[in-house]
DNA sequence: CATGAATGAGCTTTCATTCAT
DNA sequence: CATGAATGAAAGCTCATTCAT
């Protein structure tokens, strides 16, 4: 299902493609979804819960906002290694999760929030300075994780956090550290 | 149409759309295009080309990696914010960008490729330190812009560099600085 | 349906036409058929079978060849009159059936082949005297046949096998007989 | 211009095709003709007069009406042979013929009525017996001869007279004669 | 509860044809 | 006279969705 979606795009995938690669006839999926839209929603909301929880629970931790924030982006990155279709088909597509109300508020709630409230955290533990807009820098630790990761799952069709993980963390928490 | 296939996506565009919104009848866009789908790569590859030049000429600049870096960023959000709907169609759809071949190719040459260069280029000239794994954090670097522009795009409408400049360049260089 | 085809030709009827016809929506006449074309060869794919069966039987009568070669033409002749539509059809665009490959290998294994036979029996049997080029005088039998046919079909609509048989069947048997 | 119409049949043939085969734009064609059909009429339209003249010309001969009965048959066939392409068009598409009035009649004059004459003048000089129906029997004759060599046409790819005339006129002459 | 069969609603695309030069 | 460019008018076909069983 996820799988199909992410290979061809969702409206390039009929409901057909998705009764053949689940084996469940076309109809009997209207049976338990409202349609096709409803099935994308279904995928992507029980992906996004994961992260959220994921996410949630990194965050919540002990220790630093540092440390926590580390943990954050290997949350993330575990996640997407660990249900590569539902996340290509977030990433490659958000223009339509920007459009499913539900789904946009909930990557925010899933990563967004819990980040800018790191963030504002990690301003009093000193584990770095003030953030001035840290919606912003928020959306740019997201994009920081997630481009480079579907960079990957799409040339190779998989995702490595242990290769991936610590390029990037190390680019977001020093960026391109002077000596 | 950039702003036709921006506001609707582009499977939601309709031929008719394109054509009211141009004031082209349908049947002479397919005298000129072959398709929809040629006229949407047609418009991406012109961002792309804009892009890249942008992106070439920010980084060929003479002074420090750091500071052409910085340049190539401020160049991306500038091209983001000329094209709005262009970038807002590319990066909202990155899949389909991603299906059509050589538009894939050409976000290579246009972001990835000057930013990898660049990144050696910091090490040698003392900018910063040796970057391990340059594929993946350049795409970092997109993402790290690429994503909080989309957000803004989409929330705002618009995209003003003045104000996104500047906590997306921190962000890159620095990383989240202890202090 | 086949009188649709029959009046307007096979281009000029529109699938639109077929339904309207038939009483059947267009799209469920895509449920059963890959196209219009599979419709008209459906059609006539019925017909030569139909054809095929009231020959086949005709010619496996017991009688001199003579007598069932007379079978024969007057089976052909009794097929078109129950069918004019799909027989006008398939004579007026004798072009598009010899272009789709199983229909004109239909026509062949319909009269051509039992005619053929029915040629060498009748050389053996003292109906007259062997036929040198039996494959060239089996059309030339079915062209005596079908063409009259098909002029009188369009000309007054129906076909009486009972005024139409006799100068076609003294036709092919005697040709045009000296005293 | 007749080739590709023979190869594609007259709907499947675009006004572009024709441009194609002939070297000539598209618009140069309608500035000589006022539209496809009409270019069709046209090459039928001058097939059908060589045919007529032949038809004609062998009638008039002077001889008994058999003989010229059977020079009216090889013109019939030579004309063919001479222009494949067109008899092709014209035998495969009787049907589309039939609809336009003018080739209707032409086909009329130059076949139909000659030969119907034929059968009367035979029937007075002592070439045959009085002939019943001859409308019907003249169809016949033309099918006789057409059907054949249609068939010839599309297997062969062209037409050898000097094979098809002897077994032809042997049966229109004599159908299938007892010793 | 599940599903094969049926369909309403469109959309892309194609072409014959026109027209300005 | 000739033609490259442009277009109006359809039509075939697809698909999400429904419904009777």
């Amino acid at each position: 299902m996820a799988e199909t979606f992410a290979a061809r795009g969702f409206e390039e995938t009929r409901m057909e493609d998705l009764a053949e690669a689940t084996g469940v006839p076309k109809a009997t999926l209207y049976y338990h979804f409202s349609g096709k839209e409803e099935i994308l929603a279904w995928l992507l909301r029980s992906t996004l819960a994961a992260l959220g929880d994921a996410v949630a629970s990194a965050a919540a931790r002990s220790g630093t906002a540092r440390r926590r924030l580390e943990a954050v982006v290997r949350a993330q990155l575990r996640v997407m290694a660990e249900r590569p279709a539902a996340c290509r088909i977030l990433i490659a597509d958000l223009g339509r999760a920007a459009r499913m109300p539900d789904l946009a508020e909930a990557v925010g709630r899933a990563f967004h929030a819990p980040v800018v409230q790191l963030l504002a955290e990690g301003a009093s533990d000193g584990s770095w300075r003030k953030v001035n807009d840290p919606a912003t820098v928020a959306s740019s630790i997201f994009g920081a994780v997630v481009i480079p990761a579907l960079d990957h799952l799409v040339a190779v069709g998989s995702l490595d956090p242990t290769h991936l993980a610590p390029p990037i963390i190390r680019f977001v928490l020093n960026g391109l550290p002077g000596r």
